[in-house]
DNA sequence: TGATCTTTCGAACGAACGTTCGACCAATTC
DNA sequence: GAATTGGTCGAACGTTCGTTCGAAAGATCA
């Protein structure tokens, strides 16, 4: 008999599951990876998963799911209180670099088999993954009315945001390259600023001073 | 025997073949995808196609070693003659993003299976991939001396850029987003001044009038 | 017409795939 | 001590995989 309601012991041992196959998948694929592998890695024999687990889209789905949730959740409660616009932008690649840089096979396997579900499994992340653009987007608006942000389709500068954050996984080395503060902050600076130097860059908040210089974090050894 | 000369009917079957390899390889992923899948909808039988390829890992090879020698290629000529950094970096971008929109299949096996090639091949892959990455990071330092760019780390300044960039696959629909002119444009401008409206833009050129507003191009509709 | 070379393919190879089944063991309950 | 329950797994299922092989069909030139 399959599980019906989880034991103690019986959910850790699939978390032990999930968290395997994510590192399986985030080195051969979903489709390159075999349920063999996951087996091996695992330490559990081939048909002792299907306890578990009703297939391999349903293992593919498990971490998507808990991993998006878990990344969404910790925004919304990082943003909470936080009212300015800039600030609020700030909190959203911190929060979403600091979990990719924390947690890089699952995150991995969410930038990377982003295609790889199918039917309502498909969807219920796809729903998540809908309420986490959309608060990303309700944050880009937000910087229009104080009459800060350009003209600019919100659509391509959010997903160029993300994509921005998201293409880590494919260069970022956690030996050679800036950890998650610095990282972060370079990044909101490039969205928000750009690269190039006109004047002088606008504060972090709205001090006495409006042409403070950029933090410590923000300038990053080349 | 295997091809071993290509007459011009070979060649020109063999490029047959890789477009529609280009588009299994698309649809599927490359691991998800069988040579069955390729021999299918190119028209050629199964065991026909090894008369012009060796490998199934040879028809990925050929399509990434073409495209990013096409694409390098049009870099290289469309950076002839001109000096300026932001105007190299503003064809750069634009150079990407339409060869982006105009093969969009063979662009996204480029971007999304580039861990599955191996060995030589990997190595051949890599290697322009080098040199495309150093004309990028060359174009960005050449930022600097002007006494423009910021104090941000190259590599990640420049790796951000191409997330931004090849993160398109994923969410560009041609109907709906903006095409290659106004996209390249939003893009150059997002990483060159960002999404804030601090005092002015820089102009595209040195021109007379520092204070010129922005291009239509740029001013995307919401 | 016959010889040579290029191109095509049906049939089969062994290996690997996701999934299922029924037997088994250890602990708990009566 | 018999029955029940939660957990485990070896063996096998039918299918699909990438690749090979030898025969044969078409083209080219003697």
């Amino acid at each position: 008999m399959p599980r019906a309601v989880e034991s103690e012991q019986s959910s850790q041992k699939l978390e032990i599951i999930l968290r395997h196959a994510a590192q399986v998948f985030a080195d051969k694929g979903y489709e390159g990876a075999s349920i063999r592998d996951i087996s091996r890695s695992s330490r559990v024999s081939l048909s002792g998963l299907y306890y578990y687990v009703k297939s391999k889209q349903e293992i593919l789905y498990l971490i998507q799911l808990s991993t998006f949730r878990t990344i969404l959740a910790r925004l919304q409660a990082a943003l909470r209180g936080v009212r300015d616009p800039s600030e609020r932008l700030r909190i959203l690649v911190h929060n979403h670099l600091a979990y990719f840089l924390e947690h890089p096979t699952e995150m991995k396997v969410l930038a990377h088999e982003d295609d790889a579900l199918e039917g309502a499994y498909r969807q219920e992340v796809a729903e998540i993954k809908r309420k986490y653009y959309g608060i990303a987007v309700e944050i880009f608006e937000a910087l229009q009315p104080a009459g800060q942000a350009r003209g600019l389709n919100s659509r391509v500068a959010v997903l160029s945001l993300f994509g921005m954050m998201n293409w880590i996984h494919t260069w970022h080395r956690p030996q050679r390259d800036p950890q998650a503060e610095a990282l972060s902050e370079a990044m909101s600076r490039m969205f928000l600023h750009g690269v190039m130097n006109e004047r002088s860059p606008v504060a972090r908040r709205p001090l006495p001073n409006t042409r403070a210089r950029e933090t410590r974090a923000a300038r990053i050894a080349v």
